[in-house]
DNA sequence: ATATGGCCCTGGTTGC
DNA sequence: TGCAACCAGGGCCATA
């Protein structure tokens, strides 16, 4: 499943492949779901408009959008410049303008989302949800057998911009990652996965963090030490960023922008290897249950 | 306010 | 071999 480690990879490679091209034509799936906002609204939206940058906001990925009725010799940036980074809310076109989006894409994965760059021409899969042609001839597919994934149009004219509930695990400090959890008596595994309170940070990422912490995923929250949580932070940054450095971790059909698999499962110690030796110290892996989420952990390391 | 459990949805796996 | 029951799980919602 999608989670922090994957989701900014897909959005790096959309970002270095789409970054100044425009949407010209905009086809959606006739289902309820993955539509946030209603399909004919969305299209209506986007349609038009060029594509400034794309990043990661927790699990979402924000393409930041221009107005309309920019032409293609109008592209401030080519694909793959070096940007230094995802703005958020605006950016350095390379003639050194400052550009301000005025509406956002906004898609999540859920479970099995997939974000394509193809050519029009290609195969269009089963349950393609969303095809966006662009001025350069290529093509964006949204992918999505399950239809956990959501698709959301934002004009930021008439609103506010895509901001995650909770805090980026990646940057959060130490102080504020320790409030997080005080007073707390959720399971620490429950508290990692709740996206209000860190953003990013799903099954895979929460069994494994906990585990280079050597923290039982029961354990309720609001009862870890000061050591106990700086260590978990410092191990969950860690192991966010290996990674990220991977291409993620390719479990279920998880592919990135070109439909290539990362390669962190390979080094996953707990994540779906319940009853194989535990890395560390060979006891088998054990899974149980918490907050309705499989989760695996070595018994004796994990206290 | 905090926490829990059901629901959505399909494909892969398991069991008979 | 074939088919059906079962399970996975992120986010959202109702409920306690």
């Amino acid at each position: 499943m999608p989670e922090l480690p994957e989701v900014e990879t897909i959005a790096r490679g959309v970002d270095a492949r789409l970054r100044g091209d425009r949407i010209v034509e905009v086809w959606f799936s006739e289902h309820r779901e993955p539509f946030k906002t209603p399909p004919g609204r969305q299209a209506k939206g986007l349609e038009g408009r060029t594509i400034l940058a794309v990043h990661r906001v927790g699990k979402h990925i924000v393409c930041e959008l221009g107005s309309e009725g920019l032409r293609p010799s109008d592209k401030g940036l080519s694909p793959g410049t070096p940007g230094g980074g995802s703005p958020a809310v605006g950016g350095v076109r390379s003639n050194g303008q400052n550009y301000k989006p005025e509406a956002q894409w906004i898609v999540h994965l859920g479970m099995t989302g997939r974000l394509l760059v193809t050519t029009p021409e290609g195969p269009v899969a089963a349950h393609t949800h969303a095809r966006l042609r662009l001025a350069s001839g290529r093509e964006l597919r949204f992918v999505d057998a399950r239809r956990f994934g959501r698709l959301e149009f934002r004009n930021l004219r008439r609103g506010t911009g895509f901001s995650g509930a909770g805090r980026e695990p990646l940057t959060i400090e130490a102080e504020e990652f320790a409030g997080l959890f005080r007073g707390r008596r959720l399971a620490i595994k429950a508290a990692l996965l709740n996206q209000s309170l860190l953003t990013g940070v799903g099954n895979i990422y929460a069994d494994e963090s906990l585990f280079r912490a050597r923290i039982r995923p029961r354990r309720r929250a609001g009862r870890l030490t000061r050591a106990e949580l700086e260590r978990l932070r410092l191990e969950l940054r860690a192991v966010l960023e290996h990674a990220i450095r991977l291409g993620g971790s390719s479990v279920s059909d998880y592919v990135d922008a070109d439909g290539v698999r990362g390669f962190f499962q390979l080094e996953h110690c707990v994540y779906q290897r319940t009853g194989q030796p535990c890395r560390r110290c060979e006891t088998p892996i054990r899974r149980m249950v918490v907050a309705g989420r499989g989760t695996h952990y070595c018994p004796h390391c994990q206290r």
